[in-house]
RNA sequence: GGUUCCGUAGCUCAGCUGGAUAGAGCAACGCCCUUCUAAGGCGUGGGUCAAGCGUUCGAAUCGCUUCGGAAUCACCA
């Protein structure tokens, strides 16, 4: 039983007994005490007034004088603010509390079990005709800590990832490769695969665009207009074509391209995997579009024949989800292929053959709002039960000062390239200040790669992901204030101490014996390492790995002003020192736990 | 035009299931290392919570309206 819950029962005991009526739990509001206040809970009079029929101020008195008189064990002193009844626990509670968060080794976890709901979760979604960029940065360190943060609530997690790797996009740049290559490869080059082909993607644009130019002038020459000769120029562009004919090829299983196309993607996957290994994030099942980008069909035409869909004249299949209040949607054009929306069903299906889905989780940008909202609703019709529940875990846009990253202006930020410069960053910061003396060039480096990746990590997780956020590549990420960095150099700051005082034999006993003077500091550490238990819960439940971020840098920003105010190892009272350490020791367990979560490791120094 | 999301300090963001005087960080200025890691701590200044109306004992938080921004409404994925 927690304090709460103990302190909850006591109120409506304190209320029966003072006002003859039994209240129901949901009436007392019980909030931590403002920091301005004496006090660690808070109970909000004002519903009970009605009952008392006196002032708010003198209820509250009543209260806690009951409170203090009838559970002395629970509450030690109160105190009255209009309408506020602040309420100090007693010393001996805060002690039991930081008991039971010892003896329980990752507390706020909830382990799955036989039982647990299984929950996949679709994340990255890359395509393979270019490499990772911001943007899929967000997307994975969301897709990640969110599937961490469901794990941690007692679910069974999938993570799993949906491959692009068909169309005319990919085309694209095999087509550039064979033109312009000279049998180039990542070895060749010394290019790691998914830049490589990035860089071919590039030239296939840049050679269209420059046929398109030619191709227009000459219609404009032969008297057509502007948009006139830009239409037939890009219908007639020999490149463009030449795309869609392999496209067409690809389709019809043509042996050659083909095998280009699974040399050239098996590139991209050797250049994936490496990004995704740097930023800690990977997969359980991974699927590809090349093989589920016909499997829709069956299903619309299930829906078909059972009249939830309709076909046009010109043969093409629709659903009409005005009831929904949404408009008329496409699922397979007049010659039979599948559109997005198709293959997204055709995917659920396989998904559901493989796994006994209870909850989808899709982390797809917030542009995507539309698709899913259909999606949900064409799953149900199609009866998959977790249609109508699947959620939509939608994130905004990262944008540059100037707007949106565009690939045309050379502006997009790549995944590689930053998590290099922020482990560089990581690494001056640290030798300037001295931190890597006597280490091995090994420690030095993975210390500079812990701090630059959570510096990156942090940045980006700490903001809601429903907000479009501003990414400044010339201002590097701080390592100061609230950042990555201050949160793992209080850990560290927290190791080092408990490092001291274990060389100086000190050891934690099971529990620490009640009857300490904690300061107030002290019992507010205490209570919000309790509180991590609920921020981890209300993180999945809210899909919202933010609030851990947020509670991590509280907690630590309080740990910080208690190391700064208080004596640990030189603590004279040995009682008081060993509950230092115990606290140090939960302090840096939890902050462990809470980045873990996050996907952001934590050095033991730096 | 329809739908959805967003608007809090100069900047980047918390707070939003209604509760006390709206909080952090950055940037600026000042102070604190002979003492457990100064990537730290303390202090000063900085706000019409976009605006208005309503609901309530009480609104940054809920509802309506207006303004500003974004996304989407494709036989692209």
């Amino acid at each position: 039983m927690t304090i709460e819950e103990k302190l909850i029962a006591s109120i409506i005991r304190a209320i029966s007994t003072l006002y003859g009526q039994e209240v129901p739990e949901k009436m007392v509001q019980l909030q931590k005490t403002k920091k301005e206040f004496e006090g660690h809970l808070t109970l909000v009079v004002f519903p009970f007034l009605k009952m008392s029929k006196k002032a708010p101020e003198q209820t509250a008195h009543e209260i806690g004088g009951y409170l203090k008189e009838h559970a002395p064990e629970l509450v030690s002193a109160y105190n009255a603010v209009k309408g506020f009844l602040n309420l100090t626990i007693a010393s001996d509670c805060w002690i039991e509390l930081l008991n039971s968060i010892h003896a329980t080794p990752e507390y706020g976890i909830e382990k799955a079990t036989e039982s647990s709901p299984l929950v996949m979760i679709e994340y990255s979604s890359p395509n393979t005709n270019k490499p990772l960029h911001l943007g899929h940065v967000r997307n994975n360190l969301l897709g990640n800590a969110l599937a961490n943060v469901m794990a941690a609530n007692g679910n069974k997690v999938v993570k799993t990832n949906i491959v692009n790797d068909r169309g005319i996009h990919i085309c694209k740049s095999m087509l550039a490769w064979l033109k312009y290559g000279n049998g180039e490869t990542p070895e060749s080059s010394g290019k790691k695969g998914d830049h490589l082909i990035g860089d071919y993607y590039v030239a296939f644009d840049k050679h269209y665009k420059a046929e398109v130019k030619e191709l227009m002038a000459r219609y404009q020459a032969e008297g057509l207009n502007e948009e006139e000769a830009k239409a037939k120029a890009e219908a007639e562009s020999p490149l463009m074509n030449e795309a869609r004919e392999m496209l067409r090829k690809w389709e019809a299983n043509d042996p050659e391209i083909r095998a280009l196309w699974k040399k050239m993607n098996d590139w991209v996957y050797a250049g994936f995997d490496e990004t995704y290994k740097m930023m800690g994030v990977g997969f359980d099942k991974i699927y590809y579009e090349s093989n589920t980008y016909l499997e829709g069909k069956d299903k619309v035409m299930e829906g078909l024949e059972k009249g939830f869909f309709y076909r046009k004249e010109d043969n093409s299949v629709w659903a009409d989800l005005t009831a929904e209040g949404l408009d008329h949607k496409l699922l397979l054009r007049g010659d039979g292929t599948s559109v997005y929306m198709t293959q997204d069903i055709g995917t659920a299906k396989l998904r559901f053959q493989d796994y006994p889905i209870d909850k989808m989780i899709y982390v797809v940008g917030n542009e995507q709002n539309y698709h899913f909202q259909v999606l949900s609703i064409l799953l149900d019709k199609l009866g998959f039960e977790w249609g109508k529940g699947l959620v939509h875990f939608s994130y905004g846009m990262v944008e540059l000062p100037e707007g949106k990253m565009k690939s045309r202006e050379g502006t997009v930020v790549d995944a590689d390239d930053l998590m290099e410069a922020m482990i560089a960053t990581a690494k001056e910061t640290s030798s300037e200040l001295g931190k890597l003396d006597g280490l091995t060039q090994e420690e030095a480096d993975n210390i500079a790669r812990i701090v630059g990746l959570g510096a990156l990590k942090y940045f980006i997780l700490k903001v809601d992901a429903r907000k479009n956020m501003t990414f400044n590549p010339k201002e590097s990420i701080d390592f100061n204030g609230n950042t990555g960095p201050f949160i793992q150099y209080t850990y560290a700051r927290i190791q080092s101490v408990l490092r001291k005082a274990a060389e100086a034999g000190l050891a934690i006993p099971e529990a620490i014996p009640a009857g300490l003077e904690l300061s107030a500091k002290e019992e507010g550490l205490i209570q919000m390492l309790a509180d991590f238990k609920a921020v981890v819960k209300q993180a999945g439940s809210d899909y919202n790995p933010s609030i851990i971020a947020n509670y991590a840098y509280d907690l630590v920003k309080e740990y910080n002003q208690f190391y700064h105010d208080f004596s640990i190892l030189r603590e004279e009272n040995e009682a008081l020192k060993v509950f230092r350490v115990a606290l140090s020791t939960n302090v840096g367990r939890i902050v462990k736990t809470a980045m873990g979560l996050l996907g952001i490791e934590v050095p033991e120094r730096m």
